[in-house]
DNA sequence: CTGTTAGCGCCTTCAC
DNA sequence: GTGAAGGCGCTAACAG
């Protein structure tokens, strides 16, 4: 009888397996473990054991014994759906997974009190690391996790209030190049399309974007900067109230890919050739049949750089070496041949 | 001292609570459980000393004592960085994360081996259940997990060999459809392409187009019917095929939509006006200046009802219900314009 | 080479 | 109202 279920949902434990194969449940784990040097012909007598009973080791169990923790890592961010994010979860888990450690994700929808509830119930599973792309600016809980001992690694925000390793994309850098690249064709009248101020990477990108048009002598216009939109539809309707201003920008600058889908809706609608920059590279952008240039870069590699310097402070000597940091550089991509203004 | 970290990463337990409020550690879990009766007094001087020490429930002692699962589902799919799959996660922690479930997400990499691997582990981890989109044909290891008592739910695609809950979309109706409105303009000559016949909804979707182009006395033509690409650029080179034949398809169906930006890609480079229908809806669809029409669902739905079926197993009285299969419709999105076949 | 003892952190059972 | 045992499944540490 390969697999006698003997009661349903009642799994064999090491000592079932001992038992049947007369042997203490000690035996069992060196077998199982590959231990000390156990008689072949005991070892073949479990591992049929093992076998005719279907057993699978506890792995909870294990871990409460060997005070370590589960074996797994907690991921949280916002929204899942975001590719963004799902592929951030991926290079956490390509990289955490080898070594493994199972990936528990928590999305949060924005709320940051899901997020705290969400790190808290993490915490008490005894999960071994957490990654988190902050939703607000209050990330009390987390310096909390931390100081409880739950190494916490920030992604694509910086760590409010209390240290810890953190990964970011060169917002400012990337903004920069962005905004200079519509500079050279010509352009003083740019916009601004971004999420709110409560985003960091809205912040950050808004900040290098000013910074280029006041080196490069171009007066601000409060008018052109819509830091508001958070998904298509609103940064299409942002665009919209630009494109109709008396005198509206030649060019604009969107600070993620939902702006930027959203300017180019609208200015494909108005039917006007208004230049865009964005932040993010997206499917079909270069279908779209307007030059585009986008600031690039790979959010799985803000995952995978996060699971590394998770697993540094786990297995590596950087138990308690002091907070690090790392951005990822953005680069640029040219989608159409960008037309110098008139 | 709020938090005092007495020994680095050593976090606090029932016992140590127990002792800084004077009572016995039995106290304190019925003051943390609201369990019987605890004079006032002495809960409060629990939850002080809770406070003070910062302590949070060891969730994995707790539930190994119980012997419940782990209050986790695992969840495991090809690629987590496709949109499809991270909705359905997405869709599947929706339903089980209020009833104190976290998801761990397993991604396979459409590899079988790999699939084999990552249940086992979960089992191991004592998962509560399994939501699953199977890779391959070989389900063995998922028949084991479920004859172990760990409930598994298909998602996608249904369980081969043994019984399990699944949930599906109408891949068959969605195809007839989609071939019906190519034939309904006039279209005779029409194309196939979709992912290769190890995946199952590739399968049924090609099965709706054949029987569809029979039902309606078109001659089945297998020149016209590319079964393989799995991404764009694939779906392209085999489009771009398609187009070259001496008497290429007016019309093409694409069971995916990998596939049919593939061949909006082949068919706009070539500069034609080759009909498409596709499965799936895909961002910007309405941009791309070709009449479209696609075959929309909701793959968070296949994730939440495929989370319900597990829940039923869990809480519910489902629990050794006979397997229950849910099928999601589609609905036609027509982008653009229908153009007849001249 | 193998078995016994003890206990990870928690909670059910039974006393007081 | 509260406490003392005992054990969930597993494995270090020590026997033998």
């Amino acid at each position: 009888m390969p697999d006698a279920a003997n009661s349903p949902g009642a799994r064999p434990t090491l000592r079932d397996v001992a038992q049947r194969a007369g042997v203490s449940a000690m035996t069992v784990t060196r077998v199982l473990r590959e231990d000390s040097r156990v008689s072949a012909a005991t070892r073949e007598r479990v591992l049929a054991s093992v076998a005719e009973l279907g057993y699978r080791p506890n792995t909870v169990a294990r871990s409460l014994r060997l005070g370590r923790g589960s074996g797994l890592v907690g991921l949280v961010v916002t929204n899942l759906a975001n590719p963004f994010y799902s592929r951030l979860a991926l290079g956490v888990d390509s990289v955490v997974g080898p070594h493994g450690l199972k990936t528990v994700i928590g999305n949060t929808r924005q709320s940051v009190e899901h997020e705290r509830d969400l790190v808290a119930d993490l915490v008490g599973r005894r999960v071994d690391g957490i990654v988190v792309v902050p939703a607000g600016g209050d990330q009390r809980h987390l310096a909390q996790a931390a100081a409880q001992g739950v190494p916490v690694v920030c992604a694509s925000r910086p760590p409010v209030g209390f240290p810890a390793d953190h990964v970011l994309v060169d917002d400012h850098g990337g903004a920069r190049d962005a905004t200079e690249r519509l500079l050279a064709l010509g352009h003083r009248r740019i916009g601004f399309l971004g999420p709110p101020a409560s985003v960091h990477t809205s912040v950050e990108r808004l900040r290098g974007y000013r910074e280029t048009l006041a080196a490069a002598g171009v007066a601000a216009d409060e008018r052109y900067v819509r830091q508001g939109p958070v998904d298509v539809a609103a940064a299409e309707a942002a665009a919209g109230e630009l494109l109709a201003l008396a005198e509206p920008p030649t060019a604009l600058f969107c600070s993620n890919n939902r702006n930027t889908i959203g300017a180019f809706r609208a200015v494909s609608r108005a039917g006007l050739t208004t230049a865009l920059a964005g932040f993010d590279d997206f499917e079909l952008a270069d279908m779209l049949g307007l030059p585009l240039s986008v600031q690039s870069y790979d959010s799985d590699e803000l995952g995978s750089e996060a699971g590394r310097l998770l697993l540094d402070r786990l297995r590596g000597g950087a138990r308690d070496a002091p907070p690090r940091r790392v951005v990822l550089p953005t680069r640029a991509i040219q989608y159409g041949t960008p037309r110098p203004l008139a």
